[in-house]
RNA sequence: GGGCUCGUAGUCUAGUGGUUAUGACGUCACGCUUACAACGUGGAGGUCGGGAGUUCGAUCCUCCCCGAGCCCA
């Protein structure tokens, strides 16, 4: 028997069994098949927000169905530690900046901090009722981490894929990094759109347009579209360059707009990305005007030590002073900004490590198509993306909190040095190279810089695959089951993690893909901590439950954002409590059930193959991740078909004594009806159909809420428990077997034997007969459970045998006292008791003869009633005057019915059914 | 500017080339009916973003426009 339903309690209590029994622990040695899922490991930053709970839920959705279908689970959970969001928290919670500190101390701090943080942090995943292998847990930084990223970095370089190289690159003068395509935004900044003067041979004026004067001390070039009449004369010859006095050349190249600005246009090493075309192009000198935290160089001058912003504003005045400024105008124009730090990048020239990709673009949209994506459209932006690289992938990050790059530089010679494989993990700031270099020399310069963050997160299928020790056993791991994540990452973790299985493994990481969509805020907009917006899971886990949240989770299609509404909480609050109750109920009825198997009688076997149906619909939905879809048919099914109509049609069998009179309530109506159709039935319930009701609510229930697993795990794993307890003997088709746990029980199989569509459809027939009169006995005001006298139902057809099948389920649901179920048309007078007038189409038409129609309505209303429904109107003749009355004049016609018995009787027609009720007034 | 997605009752959401468009929350009316008042029954609420086209028929397919989001320039 369940008590009051407690989810706090409950959650708790399963969340801990679940790990004491380690039911989602990956078994090396079974010989089930694998579904492995690449879990994305959050990074610690905080605490678990909601678009956390929303995508994680969803994939566990996944991974539990997929449990239950009989699969070995490989589903591992790690966290992502390194880098620079973890920087940023460990100098905001210790109130310390790593610049002032020594970097192994900083580092430490770093993973002081991250140990400490870790489990609550981690535990937020556990509340939400995540079945992840929490033993499977890898850290990005740790040893483990640093070793499997360190050997990718050495496979790569003996694979001739990676180099190093002094090249202008993308560079945060902020956070002093070199940092990759992926981490640049655009943003729309208020500017300044300049024409600056530049002088020809000393005299003639030629105007440039910039947004960025500061750069004119590394002016190099100016260029023209060759096709620029305005300018295509001045090829070859000098320009000066204002204030800063050296000449730069005139050349022509189409990347010149000569839509823009003034057509011509000065190319700086570096101002932006063309500029570093041009420079390549046309073998232009390097001068460089910025330094890497973003202060002007000695090339500039007395502006030498300025910061960029002053510099610009303190150059843009000296031009106006020296009427070298035609004009400034105030322009929004897009910049790349750095996403961690918001700071305009800039383009410096340094020394980075890189790996040359560039060349396999073909392979990696070769790739991608490879892989099954859910849903399928989210594959347009991988390859949108892979059209668009135009850098090979810097993978040096001038960062302190990293996996360090296991090179050495020969101090002698130059020459890399690498780690040794089996040394690895190493530090080259505090470890040495085994063995000299080539040259003989064993005096080494440790490389400093540390790994991108993605170099090491683009290696979580191996990150995880390694925890495994077996080699057979890794085999049957990669490629992996499942990829799943937002759709924000496409192109960091996604494409990089393809990059890195093509080029270790020459395979894909995964099969299939699942891309889920964000949690919105109430309004539809994105969650962030700036706008004050950012709902906490915890609130929500303590107010409501996990299963709310995930119900929640699973209201929407795969790939979709959906905004957070706590009514939908409320909602699923609701469901669940719906639930429990009914589960409540059955389990009252079933107490000693053993499991022994009757013959189901029609309504049994009506609601037998609808779960049927349903066990295969959402099996169908499962497997192509339509999850949103099962909430949608399980709502229909359970709440309407079993709890609403067929829990209420069982009752009569299950509580024999109903009617309080100790006589079998079925049993006692059964006798003498009459009518001859029911000849050799019994008439009645006996043990037989009670039987009947208790195995079918077993088996519906049990595998109802088998099919919401997934999705709810908690409070179906108590019901389950529970279930086993009372009914500990049921075996087969379906029924539990005693399994640990209802995430290892297995998936309900769809019995077609018990799919029956036309039973079904008379079913429903009977169904809505019952509600019908249900829905009569409500709008007289009877309730419910008071009897009916006499009820005679008339039909034709298959509906006469359903209900000859399904009387006593009619009779015992709506307590009749005699039920004659009869062929054919109802024969009854009618009569007209009131017609109500409806004067907002009599008044305007009739005027001041208006009071008289209604008069007429009461005394002439058997002719004004049989004129409507014999012809469509009635004419009345009252002194020489003809009213003609149409059924617009007509609100209502009260009517009474009496049958040719003369008996006042009450008429219910369900047309749409097939079928009249007639009810005998008491 | 390009790619992709989305626009359905006050709110959120499902769905389909075919009578009357799904469900939930909210709202209104009635009702404690022994699983459930954290409930039940019933009602109101929609030009399915706008326009054009294809079609016997379009919310669905095509095109254009408007609005929102993500990604990329």
């Amino acid at each position: 028997m369940l008590s009051d339903y407690n989810p706090k309690e409950i959650e708790k209590k399963w969340q801990k069994r679940w790990e004491d029994l380690g039911i989602y622990r990956f078994d090396p040695e079974s010989d089930l098949p694998v579904f492995s899922i690449d879990t994305p490991p959050p990074t610690v930053s905080g605490d678990m927000h909601l678009g956390h709970a929303f995508s994680y839920s969803q994939m566990d959705f996944i991974a539990r169905y997929k449990r239950m279908q009989g699969y070995n689970l490989f589903y591992p959970f790690g966290t992502d530690d390194n880098g620079l969001p973890t920087e940023r928290l460990v100098e905001n919670l210790n109130n310390v900046t790593a610049k002032e500190m020594k970097r192994s101390e900083f580092v430490k701090l770093c993973l002081e901090t991250l140990e400490r943080v870790r489990p609550d942090f981690v535990g937020g995943w556990k509340r939400i009722g995540l079945s992840a292998d929490f033993g499977l847990y890898y850290s990005t930084i740790n040893s483990h981490s640093r070793r499997i990223s360190q050997r990718s970095f050495i496979e790569l370089y003996e694979m001739g894929r990676e180099y190093r190289k002094e090249t202008p690159f993308i560079w945060c003068p902020t956070c002093q990094t070199a940092i990759s395509q992926v981490e640049m935004e655009d943003r729309e900044l208020l500017s300044s759109f300049n024409d600056i003067i530049f002088k020809l041979d000393g005299q003639e004026d030629l105007v440039i347009a910039t947004t960025r004067p500061e750069m004119l001390p590394a002016c190099v070039a100016i260029f023209a579209h060759p096709d620029d009449e305005r300018y295509n004369m001045l090829f070859g010859k000098k320009a000066e360059v204002p204030l800063f006095g050296h000449e730069v050349p005139i050349i022509p190249d189409e990347k010149a707009d000569p839509t823009k600005g003034t057509g011509i246009v000065m190319c700086c090493t570096f101002g932006d990305t063309t500029d570093i075309e041009w420079y390549l192009e046309h073998n232009l000198p390097l001068k460089i005007a910025i330094t890497k935290d973003g202060r002007m160089t000695g090339l500039c001058g007395k502006y030498e030590g300025m910061t960029i912003k002053d510099a610009r504003k303190k150059i843009t005045e000296d031009l106006k002073d020296a009427g070298l400024l035609v004009k400034s105008e105030e322009i929004v124009h897009h910049v790349n900004v750095h996403e961690r730090c918001g700071t305009e990048i800039e383009i410096l020239n340094t020394k980075q490590w890189f790996i040359r990709y560039l060349d396999m673009k073909d392979e990696f949209i070769r790739a991608g198509r490879e892989i099954k994506w859910y849903p399928e459209h989210m594959r347009s932006r991988f390859e949108n993306w892979v059209d668009g690289l135009k850098w090979d992938w810097c993978i040096s990050r001038q960062r302190y909190f990293g996996v360090p790059f296991p090179v050495w530089y020969c101090k002698k010679c130059g020459e890399v040095k690498l780690a040794e494989k089996d040394s690895l993990p190493v530090d080259p700031l505090t470890d040495h190279p085994g063995s000299p270099c080539r040259c003989g020399s064993s005096e080494f310069e440790p490389e400093k810089d540390v790994l991108d963050t993605w170099a090491t997160s683009s290696l979580t299928p191996d990150l995880a695959i390694e925890l495994v020790r077996d080699e057979s056993v890794k085999k049957k791991l990669y490629p992996m089951s499942l990829r799943p994540q937002a759709h924000d990452i496409i192109t960091f973790w996604l494409f990089n993690t393809v990059v890195k299985g093509l080029l270790h493994k020459g395979k894909i990481p995964w099969e299939n893909t699942m891309i889920s969509g964000w949690a919105l805020d109430p309004m539809g907009k994105k969650m962030s901590k700036s706008k004050g917006n950012v709902i906490e899971p915890g609130y929500i886990l303590d107010k409501y439950s996990a299963d709310a949240l995930r119900f929640w989770a699973a209201g929407s299609k795969l790939g979709e954002d959906l905004p957070y509404q706590e009514k939908d909480m409320v909602t699923g609050k609701k469901f669940l409590i719906k639930m429990w109750n009914a589960s409540k109920f059955a389990l009252m009825h079933l107490e000693g059930y053993d499991g022994e198997e009757v013959e189901p009688i029609f309504i049994d076997r009506w609601i037998l193959s609808k779960l049927n149906r349903q066990i295969e619909e959402c099996t169908a939905a499962f497997e192509q991740f339509e999850y949103s879809r099962i909430k949608a048919l399980m709502m229909q099914f359970f709440l309407h078909d079993f709890c609403d109509n067929y829990l209420e049609m069982i009752k009569c069998r299950l509580y024999p004594d109903r009617d309080g009179s100790g006589e079998d309530f079925g049993r006692g109506l059964g006798r003498g009806l009459g009518s001859g159709l029911d000849g050799g039935l019994d008439g009645g319930f006996g043990q037989r159909e009670r039987e009947s009701a208790r195995f079918t609510l077993y088996y519906v229930l049990v595998n109802s809420i088998k099919l919401l697993a997934p999705i709810i795990p908690h409070i179906t794993e108590e019901i389950y428990q529970k279930l086993v307890q009372v009914a500990a003997k049921g075996a087969e088709r379906g029924r539990a077997k005693g399994e640990k746990s209802i995430h290892t029980a297995p998936w309900p199989v769809v019995d077609r034997k018990l799919i029956d569509e036309r039973l079904e459809e008379s079913g429903d027939r009977v169904v809505e007969i019952i509600a019908g009169i249900r829905r009569y006995k409500s709008s007289k005001g009877i309730s419910l459970n008071s009897r009916l006298g006499r009820v005679s139902i008339h039909c034709n057809g298959e509906l006469l045998d359903a209900l000859e099948k399904a009387r006593e389920t009619v009779r015992g649901t709506l307590r009749i006292e005699e039920l004659r179920i009869e062929k054919g048309r109802v024969r009854a007078e009618e009569h007209v008791m009131e017609i109500v007038p409806n004067f907002s189409t009599i008044g305007p038409e009739f005027k001041t003869a208006a009071k008289k129609i209604v008069q007429l309505f009461e005394s002439r209303k058997d002719e004004v009633y049989r004129g409507i429904r014999d012809n469509g109107f009635a004419e009345l003749a009252v002194n020489g005057t003809t009213y003609k009355i149409l059924p617009d004049h007509i609100k209502e016609v009260k009517k009474e019915f009496v049958s040719l018995e003369g008996e006042r009787i009450d008429i219910i027609d369900m047309p749409e059914i097939g079928a009249t009720v007639v009810v005998a007034m008491m």
